[in-house]
DNA sequence: AGGATAAATTCATCCGGCAAACTAAATTGA
DNA sequence: TCAATTTAGTTTGCCGGATGAATTTATCCT
């Protein structure tokens, strides 16, 4: 016989599977609502039996994912309902992020609280990966040990990076300004024992701070997403899932080339060649060890050559982002990281070149806005990532923990 | 009471769809199998019990979607099994075109097998929409008639245009090529008696090209794929999938910006401005009147002006893609239209643009490839996108039917 | 011819969602 | 004050559909 590969076999229904299905169903009705939701509100916007969803929300309250608020003083007849929560404090998503200039950790529940956090600054440029991965386990293991004496489940944890990491076999790839190169990333930080029952999942610094981001923007969002650090990276959103690629290797909006023929090499005019941190700085007359807050301020002044290199920058930004725009026909632009807090001096700029070049812009007028997602987004980010497991299949997630 | 808005319920499990669920998985694990599956094989590959799939498998030859094929001779001992297949000539799905230089209709089959086909030459650009559209009426009428009256029962059909059209409202906003805008063309065709019943699925020419080109390559590619017409049309296909976008307008590769500060209007630097049919002949010292052929002819004698204007845009082609793989993170690239004929000539430049520029290439090597959907692929790709509807959910498609 | 082997079908079982009936807890109104 | 009304949540019997074991069917092998 010729053997057929096996097909993914995700997609047929049978009945086992029904009920932890409809399990993750209900969770994610109650964490993504925007206020608390009753059973039989669930049942209605779910468009399930109550009998159902009453069995299911037991079975998750039991397993301490949600929690029952106390009865509303509503104004209406009938039986108040009781509104459900995510539970706080039982389940925790650990997100870790290693960057140029800092290293962290931030811990989430299922609320979205922050349970724990800790954030060391430092230059890390040309840093030895396994000091700083050393030092980052440092940080993060006391947080894992508290939580779990506090008797909070760590659903996993996930570490950003400020490079190329494969999904798949987990090594960083490069990360430039970081200097690294092909560092086993998930065997140096989980021969820490507090972390060996909890290896990160690795990802792009740009990717996690865009799930922070989506998560901020409720209701499933679309945009791209540009995170402006020392060098500049990005992300896709798609209806609030962020959009992975083949191996987690997509939105290097970074990389894309806005100006093929500027020099002997067509990498010379990649955006973050053009616009990236340093590139602003030089081009604004400032020495390339000064940091935003000093093109900030000579903004501010008035500063003509800082103007115009920003001006510039926002050119290139707003051209690769349309780019970005009429391949994956997003409407949204989020900017985050330095174009964040650029935000006023290029949003014109950059809308500009939007409305000027994304075909469908007169049909759907793109926006830009800057990011919301608060400070180290990517931090929160990592967390949600790792919380999101047991989003994603409740019953699965509960049946490894015992 | 707040009424919640209502969630998307499709991702509720009840045993009503489960059926129709497992319905679909089988029928298109019988259409996609590179070769005829028994119902055992079937069972084993899909991970679902024989009596399970024995039953779904009636249904579906008693439906005429599935037919079973004479029991092979194998030289093993057992029952032997017997082989499914695709019913032929029992559905269709119709296929429709218009583009700068022709339109015609194409209907398959769910074995892919051609049912009917038409196609008239004639130069469209600047003719009115309405005329054309009457003419391309006129050809497929005859095309469904005699589908129904030989007992075929058309899935739809759907209608491949070179420009933007809204997936959801239908109408063509802007096809620059033939000079066409607003146009309601599902109003238009759906107004002769015989497509009245098949209102056109509406899509972007290189869209449906697409699709076909993943159908011809088996086993679910992930590539981005140039149509190069008159002018540059690109789709995102992942997984055997083409990637719609919000609104089915991904994929225009032509209009991204390779060089933003060439002319006052970054538009000047668009891939489509620099690389599309116009720009090279005009490079090429040719009149813009001249064909491709004309292009072909003066490389193969190898025409000094004619090469380096093929190497130019051939240059634009490869940076452009590259951004494109940045950002999606796609590994393979599929050149069709024009830059298909040409292949041989842009092959190289291509590829050493993406393994320049592309983050990942050190890592995963991009691939470029010629198309191998054959002639006119989007009336492929708009027959097969029509059949789409049958493969996706066939119980509800067989329901409607009755 | 008889045993071995594999495919396909039959059948009793079980699981889980569903609708309806029922209980619970509030407001309304006479 | 108390019954009627209204809405939330639970209990219960039912039903559809997947399942695995047993059975039937059809071939190969010795």
């Amino acid at each position: 016989m010729p053997t057929p590969e096996p097909r993914d076999p995700s997609r047929v229904a049978r009945q086992a599977q029904m009920r932890d299905q409809n399990l993750g169903v209900v969770l994610r009705g109650i964490v993504d609502a925007a206020e608390p939701l009753s059973r039989a509100q669930l049942a209605a916007s779910e468009d399930l039996a109550r009998a159902t969803v009453s069995g299911l929300v037991d079975h998750l309250i039991e397993a301490r994912l949600v929690r029952e608020l106390d009865p509303t003083q509503t104004q209406r007849a009938g039986r108040p309902a009781v509104p459900l929560a995510p539970a706080r404090g039982t389940v925790a998503g650990v997100g870790m992020e290693v960057n140029v200039d800092y290293l962290g950790v931030r811990a989430l529940d299922l609320a979205g609280d922050v349970l724990a956090e800790h954030v060391e600054l430092d230059d890390l440029r040309g840093a030895d990966a396994a000091d700083v991965l050393d030092r980052l386990a440092a940080l993060a293991e006391p947080v894992i040990e508290g939580l779990r004496s506090a008797g909070v489940r760590v659903a996993g944890t996930a570490l950003a990076l400020p490079g190329l990491v494969d999904r798949v076999t987990g090594p960083l790839r490069v990360a430039p300004n970081l200097g690294w190169r092909d560092v086993d990333v998930v065997g140096v930080v989980s021969a820490h024992p507090a972390l060996h029952a909890f290896p990160p999942r690795v990802a792009n610094e740009a990717n996690l701070a865009a799930r922070a981001e989506a998560h901020a923007r409720r209701g499933s969002p679309s945009f791209a997403y540009v995170s402006g650090e020392v060098g500049i990276g990005g992300a896709i959103v798609l209806d609030g899932e962020i959009f992975p690629g083949r191996h987690g290797w997509s939105g290097e909006i970074g990389h894309i080339v806005v100006d093929a023929f500027r020099g002997p090499r067509a990498s010379d005019g990649s955006l973050e060649a053009l616009a990236g941190q340093d590139a602003m700085l030089r081009a604004a007359g400032l020495p390339s060890t000064a940091g935003l807050d000093v093109l900030l301020d000579a903004l501010a002044t008035g500063d003509l050559r800082a103007t115009a290199a920003v001006a510039q920058a926002a050119r290139a930004l707003g051209v690769a982002l349309a780019s970005v725009a009429n391949v994956v026909d997003v409407g949204e632009v989020v900017l985050g990281g330095t174009f964040g807090q650029l935000f006023d001096h290029v949003h014109d700029e950059v809308s500009a070149r939007l409305d000027e070049l994304v075909i469908f812009a007169p049909w759907s007028p793109l926006t830009v806005s800057p990011a919301r997602a608060g400070q180290y987004p990517a931090m929160t980010g990592g967390a949600l990532a790792a919380l999101a497991r047991v989003l994603a299949d409740p019953a699965e997630w509960l049946r490894s923990q015992s």
